[in-house]
DNA sequence: CGGGACGGTTCG
DNA sequence: CGAACCGTCCCG
């Protein structure tokens, strides 16, 4: 496919200047920086390297400074305020980009038990995170009809166990302008593998978040160039990233699972697998700005996820059958159910064990209600 | 699972 | 009256 080997190229393109930044690397390359901004230029000398120091923890907004701040003018008025502060909910928390109308960052944690229940997205709605000011935030107008679907960072299926968490996951501080066919295919498949890493690992943490990468013009400049969508100017990112970190368990002796990946934001069809996407979690740090898990020491602590775990997305059989079990449970008479079946079987896909239960299941109980409704139509 | 569009109803 | 709301239908 003409596509996949764009964006291969594509990719090559993008990460290939990095490489001599690796040697300090991405993490490093950040706490240093952090350090040189808390020592005062006039007590270093011209292009002094500052000394190499942990990463910073401090809480957001919170200005760095390891002795009271002298009287001073300079913020009497106040700082700027960039709302990038760490915003909280049910089940996960996010940083807002207040210029581009999408998260920098979404993080959840994820557990078994938190992937089932009763939360049903069809009683969710997209709508304004009403935390955002309204000056900064998207509206639903902003995507409909822009071409772009609204695509979940924290996904809805994260949170069956909880409608108001579910819930939490449609407000648009959330949410990223998303190619239909890459959020409802490979996208969704990554979703799927991550909520299956929760029966290997008892936890697993997830950071998800929209990427504006350059692009190298025939003029051999590289730029940042991305679409605006809506009356809000929504920032269509070029790529998502998701960083998983997975715990086997509490008191397991074993090291984390970690791994990075950055996906186009086009249509990535199912003769690609997760370990293409895979990137260096430093890269990752460098193209983004961020600095993830900073309390997790990278160098000792962490394994390849890909290397402990399948890393393996599922194939377009195996999607297609789960795709069609949900449409098979949602079904509302025998007609839709009929047809149901017979696009799969026009796929030449044949249904399996847990499949045709369902079929029967759901079969029988539509059998009842139409004989019911038939009944009540004779009495009234 | 991930998204849409549409129509009937309610409400200020 | 239009907007908001909610359930139902459809697609990949």
């Amino acid at each position: 496919m003409a596509e996949a080997l764009l964006s291969r190229l594509s990719r090559r393109r993008f990460w290939g200047g990095f490489v001599c930044g690796a040697a300090l690397g991405g993490a490093a390359t950040a706490a240093a920086l952090a350090a040189a901004q808390r020592v005062p230029a006039d007590r270093r000398r011209p292009c002094e390297s500052p000394p190499p120091s942990r990463h910073d923890s401090s809480p957001a907004g919170e200005p760095l400074r390891e002795e009271p701040a002298p009287e001073s003018v300079l913020g009497m008025y106040g700082f700027p305020v960039d709302g990038t502060q760490t915003r909280l909910y049910t089940n996960h928390a996010l940083s807002y980009d207040q210029a581009k109308r999408v998260p920098r960052w979404v993080i959840e944690h994820i557990s078994k038990h938190k992937t089932v229940g009763d939360a049903d997205r069809r009683h969710c709605k997209f709508r304004p995170d009403p935390t955002i000011p309204p000056l900064f935030s998207a509206v639903n107008e902003d995507y409909i009809g822009s071409g772009w679907s609204r695509g979940h960072m924290a996904p809805a299926g994260d949170n069956k166990y909880s409608p108001k968490a579910m819930a939490e996951t449609f407000y648009l501080s959330n949410i990223v302008p998303q190619n239909y066919e890459n959020n409802a295919g490979f996208w969704n498949r990554m979703e799927m593998y991550c909520r299956e890493l929760t029966e290997r690992f008892e936890d697993v943490w997830i950071v998800s978040g929209p990427l504006t990468l350059l692009q190298v013009d025939e003029d051999g400049k590289k730029r940042v160039t991305y679409q605006v969508i809506g009356k809000d100017d929504v920032a269509v990112p070029s790529h998502l990233y998701k960083v998983i970190l997975a715990r086997r368990s509490a008191t397991s002796p074993d090291l984390l699972a970690l791994g990075a990946f950055v996906v186009p934001n086009n249509p990535i069809g199912f003769d690609h697998q997760l370990p293409e996407f895979q990137v260096g979690i430093e890269e990752l740090e460098k193209m983004s700005g961020l600095v993830f898990f900073p309390q997790v020491n990278k160098d000792e602590n962490v394994r390849n996820i890909c290397e402990i775990d399948t890393c393996r997305l599922m194939s377009l059989e195996e999607f297609t059958l789960y795709i069609t079990t949900r449409k098979v449970q949602s079904a509302r008479t025998l007609e839709r159910l009929g047809k149901i079946m017979s696009e799969l079987q026009e796929k030449g896909i044949k249904p399996d064990e847990y499949l045709l239960k369902v079929y029967k299941k759901k079969e029988e109980e539509l059998a009842i209600q139409k004989t019911v409704e038939a009944r009540e139509g004779r009495a009234g």
